[in-house]
RNA sequence: GGGCCGGUAGCUCAGUUGGUUAGAGCACACCCUUGAUAAGGGUGGGGUCGAAAGUUCGAGUCUUUCUCGGCCCA
């Protein structure tokens, strides 16, 4: 920028970003002067736009994934905020659980501490202090992204009053009573007498005990199989005494076979998986049988079954379910299922609504709810089961087998499912899947189909399992009458427990006399404390009830809730049951899931495939604006990639928008000046100005509805084809000459500097919310007297600029100018100019466009340094170029056959 | 293994109820400029729309199968 005599830009505002140091200044500065705090004060009274955070996990640096989650969020506050709302947003962190659990044994181990030895209460203090460890790193990694929230008060669900409100909404089901005692099988030691989580699970070979049984037909629709018995095989024999049904897969062929060996099944007809009639056969020494008929799976539908124990009084009947989980690897294609002893065997009974019970003590024997096996050990049940089973004529064959088996990582003991005393909230009894499922309907979904995905679920998912056997949670507030086994549900005791937490948190639980507790009503004695605690999606499903109705900040329900698709089963999922079974509807007015993160090609981030990018690398190498434009310009709905080379490229995009912030600083000189819209003269402005304030207002009427559908990929792609097809290729190339050559006060050069202007006034607001920091930066660069770019709103554009004639009328001399410019570039090619400047244009058009076209300037328009026009009938454009007779203006550059008559030209002093 | 979602230029994305030769920006190549200069302008090349079959006068768009990927469940 060296002539002095034209006006070359200038600007503070410094071509290369470098973004990575200049972005935690700005983040000091923004703690300077407590952003969030004048957000909420300049927002005072308007309309509440609240998106309430869903809790991540504290535990553990954030991830790509994380990252996404909170700039999506940020860009959406923002865009509220900017919109005129006082939109408001605070974070907070799930804390209970049994990863952190695992931290600090894991902690014990190294440190060779027992963890038995070690009082609950210091343990959960342990626990507690991990999670603040970890809420303070996650703290600086999200701020470092640029999210604005309210980072001093944020949440927690383990702070005292989330704790106690947690049993208070507990309070709730109880009282209602569909909270309600049932069993559900876990992994479950004899030896110890305890639960184990999957962790604590050693898998080693283990010698079993092998049956093939039959369950002879009671009644079916498939007419052939009437008279027949199915055949199950199963390496724990003493869980058929639990048996309540029976598995098959729809997709599978069976065939039912008639045997016809001496023995106990002579004449005896069979039905097991055709695909497994030859292992069955080998297995069963079977010598002399016939095929009778084959059939599919789904024609078992409806099928009874009688317990090969019916003469021994097992009456009950056997109902044969599809299951999806039966497959041909072992056995006959027919599963037994004892509700009470495994997963998929509890899963598939209580979907089917036979519930499991309690079958087995915790010290490993039978109990009263078996029939003549009381009292009996399970490990030594096997042998009388099978000679039981040999009495009633229903052992086909029996032996052995070695394989993975489950064993006690610590005693090393073989474990068992064992269904244990378990609290469920029913689906049913108080018709929370109806009220969810209605909740459901009355929810905006971005994308819609969330919407089919979290109904689908509640539809089928069984009843709510809300305790579990642990140490770090909050305890059950539960008392059981030692007498009756009555629960008790007294709201003065539930409230009390409450207001006791509220104090002092939840560890007195495990520590302090239960009479303090239940207060003076009931006496201790009488009562079982119970000592599980709540599962954790009941804590984060809970945390409307603590973070929305009992801030006065917020509101009920919340605008938006915004996570990861895999949510639908996760926080959705359980907020939306725990609000609709108290609150009888949604705590959420939207929902927004975004995809997950992949890398280039699209295949999930892991270590082993050395794919991973952590968001601490790209913000080291590009700065968080980068990172905030790979989120708003990519399609959350789907996956989302990165890799350094999307990253790359989305910094190119970065560099333009950012160099086309430089013109309009540079030309303005820094020196900005807001424009009053509604009080421009648009006539005084030339076509070209008129021109750029329509496309202005009709991107602005796009840039709402992209906003509005949260559709951010295409907002974002329409700002950056602004800023490069409008701006930089267009608009400023052509007044260039105006800025750099005419008089300041000319006024084609001043209407110039008006439009510049707007534009920059427009772009800031506009991409504010994305490049939060660019944007702040210039910002603060113009205003020395306003604090923070986001505590701007949006422009309003009077609906004046719209102007469809003119618009239509430039968008045929566009399709001029590209005739031209290709005209222009044969000359080039062929070595016969260089810059368009010394081009001269002869233009040919139709005679149609005579009238509108009246002084237009097509050399201005065309940047060449002359230009004709004539008029032909005929709607080719047709253009001629040849190079421009004359001598270059020393100041202009135009070429011209006289000296140059520019009034900035003709008054050089050179 | 099951359910759901997805695959359009090297990249990020458009593509209405099936209807001209599938678009944009970036990237790339070449040229120009050297007064937005580690910038800016112009022109251009580039796609069997994941694959195959089917419906249709006509399919990126509808149907089926397969394949690859993701989420959830088992």
């Amino acid at each position: 920028m060296s002539n002095s005599q034209i006006n070359l830009p200038k600007t503070a505002f410094s071509m290369k970003a470098n973004l990575p140091t200049r972005e935690p200044e700005i983040l000091e500065y923004w703690q300077k002067i407590n952003l969030y705090k004048e957000l909420r004060n300049s927002s005072k009274g308007r309309e509440k736009f609240v998106l309430h955070d869903g809790p991540p996990y504290a535990n553990g640096n954030i991830h790509m994934g994380t990252a996404l989650n909170k700039i999506l969020k940020d860009i959406i506050v923002k865009f509220h905020q900017m919109d005129g709302k006082d939109s408001i947003y605070v974070p907070g962190w799930d804390c209970h659980g049994l990863p952190i659990e695992w931290k600090i044994e894991e902690q014990y181990k190294k440190n060779k501490k027992n963890k038995n030895e070690v009082p609950i209460v210091e343990f959960r203090k342990e626990c507690r202090s991990f999670a603040e460890k970890w809420i303070e790193v996650h703290k600086s990694q999200f701020k470092r992204l640029g999210v604005v929230g309210d980072w001093e008060n944020y949440y927690s669900t383990m702070s005292f009053d989330a704790e106690a409100q947690i049993v208070r909404e507990l309070g709730k089901f109880l009282k209602e009573g569909s909270l309600y005692r049932g069993f559900k099988p876990v992994l479950w030691s004899t030896v110890e007498k305890t639960a184990l989580a999957d962790a604590e699970v050693e898998y080693q070979d283990h010698k079993s005990d092998t049956i093939y049984t039959s369950f002879s037909v009671k009644s079916s629709s498939l007419k052939e199989i009437n008279g027949s018995e199915i055949i199950i095989w199963t390496t724990t024999p003493w869980t058929i005494p639990a048996n309540k049904a029976l598995a098959y897969n729809e997709s599978l062929d069976y065939i039912i076979i008639g045997l016809n060996d001496d023995g106990d099944y002579k004449n005896r007809k069979i039905v097991v998986a055709e695909a497994l009639l030859e292992s069955v056969i080998k297995d069963c020494e079977i010598k002399n049988y016939n095929k009778i008929k084959t059939f599919k799976g789904k024609e078992f539908k409806g099928t009874i079954c009688n317990h090969p124990f019916l003469d021994l009084g097992f009456t009950h009947d056997i109902p044969m379910l599809e299951a999806r989980f039966v497959t041909t690897e072992q056995g006959t294609g027919i599963v037994h299922c004892a509700p009470s002893h495994g997963p998929d065997d509890f899963n598939l009974c209580l979907n089917n609504g036979i519930k499991a019970i309690e079958t087995v003590d915790g010290d490993g024997k039978y109990t009263k709810n078996v029939k003549l096996f009381e009292g009996t050990h399970i490990f030594k049940a096997n042998p009388v089961v099978i000679e039981k089973l040999k009495e009633q004529k229903n052992l086909l064959s029996n032996g052995e087998l070695v394989h993975s088996y489950p064993h006690s990582w610590r005693s090393k003991a073989p474990l068992v499912h064992r269904a244990t005393p378990q609290w469920f909230i029913s689906m049913e009894s108080h018709k929370l899947r109806n009220k969810a499922i209605k909740a459901i309907n009355e929810t905006t979904f971005y994308p819609s189909k969330g919407k089919e995905r979290l109904k689908a679920m509640i539809e089928t998912r069984p009843d709510w399992c809300v305790s579990r056997q642990r140490v770090w949670g909050v305890p059950l507030p539960i008392f059981i009458n030692k007498k009756t086994k009555e629960i008790l549900a007294d709201d003065e005791v539930n409230e009390n427990i409450a207001s006791i937490y509220e104090k002092e948190g939840s560890d007195c639980w495990f520590s302090d006399d239960p009479q303090r507790f239940l207060g003076d009503k009931y006496k201790a004695e009488d009562y079982e404390k119970l000592s599980d605690i709540v599962e954790v999606w009941f804590d984060s499903g809970s945390t409307h009830s603590f973070v929305l109705e009992k801030r006065t900040d917020l509101k009920w329900p919340a605008s938006m809730y915004l996570e990861g698709s895999d949510q639908h089963r996760g926080w959705f999922h359980s907020s939306l049951l725990e609000s609709c079974g108290t609150r009888g509807r949604a705590p959420f007015e939207s929902i927004l899931s975004h995809g997950f993160v992949v890398d280039g090609k699209g295949l999930k981030m892991s270590k082993s495939l050395g794919n991973v990018i952590a968001p601490e690398d790209i913000l080291k190498k590009y700065g968080a604006d980068i990172l905030r434009i790979w989120v708003a310009s990519s399609n959350y709905s789907e996956d989302l990639r990165i890799d350094y080379s999307i990253l790359d490229q989305h910094s190119d995009s970065y560099r333009k928008i950012r160099n086309t912030f430089r013109y309009l600083l540079g030309n303005i000189n820094d020196n900005f000046n807001i424009v009053n819209l509604d009080e421009l003269n648009l006539k005084d402005l030339p076509e070209l100005e008129q021109f750029m304030l329509h496309k202005i207002y009709s991107l602005n009427i796009n840039f709402k509805k992209y906003f509005t559908n949260y559709d951010f990929h295409n907002l974002y792609k329409e700002l950056l084809n602004f800023c490069t097809v409008d701006l930089s290729a267009f608009y400023f190339d052509i007044r260039k000459d105006s800025l750099y050559c005419d008089p300041i006060n000319s006024k084609k050069r001043q209407s110039t500097i008006l439009l510049l202007n707007i534009i920059l006034n427009s772009l800031l607001k506009w991409f504010a919310p994305i490049l939060s920091f660019t944007t702040e930066e210039i910002y603060r660069l113009l205003n020395k007297n306003n604090k923070s770019i986001h505590l701007e709103k949006f422009l309003q554009f009077p609906e004046s600029f719209k102007n469809e004639k003119l618009n239509s009328k430039w968008l045929e001399l566009l399709k001029v100018r590209n005739a031209c410019n290709i005209s222009i570039e044969e000359k080039r090619a062929s070595k016969e100019i260089g810059s368009s400047l010394e081009a001269e244009l002869k233009i040919q058009l139709d005679s149609k466009l005579e009238n509108i076209l009246e002084n237009f300037d097509f050399s201005e328009f065309c940047i060449t340094s002359k230009a004709k026009v004539s008029y032909l009938d005929n709607s080719e454009i047709i253009v001629q170029t040849s190079k421009a007779k004359g001598t270059k203006c020393s100041l202009c550059w135009k070429i011209t056959e006289e000296p140059c008559a520019r009034i900035s030209c003709s008054q050089r002093t050179a």
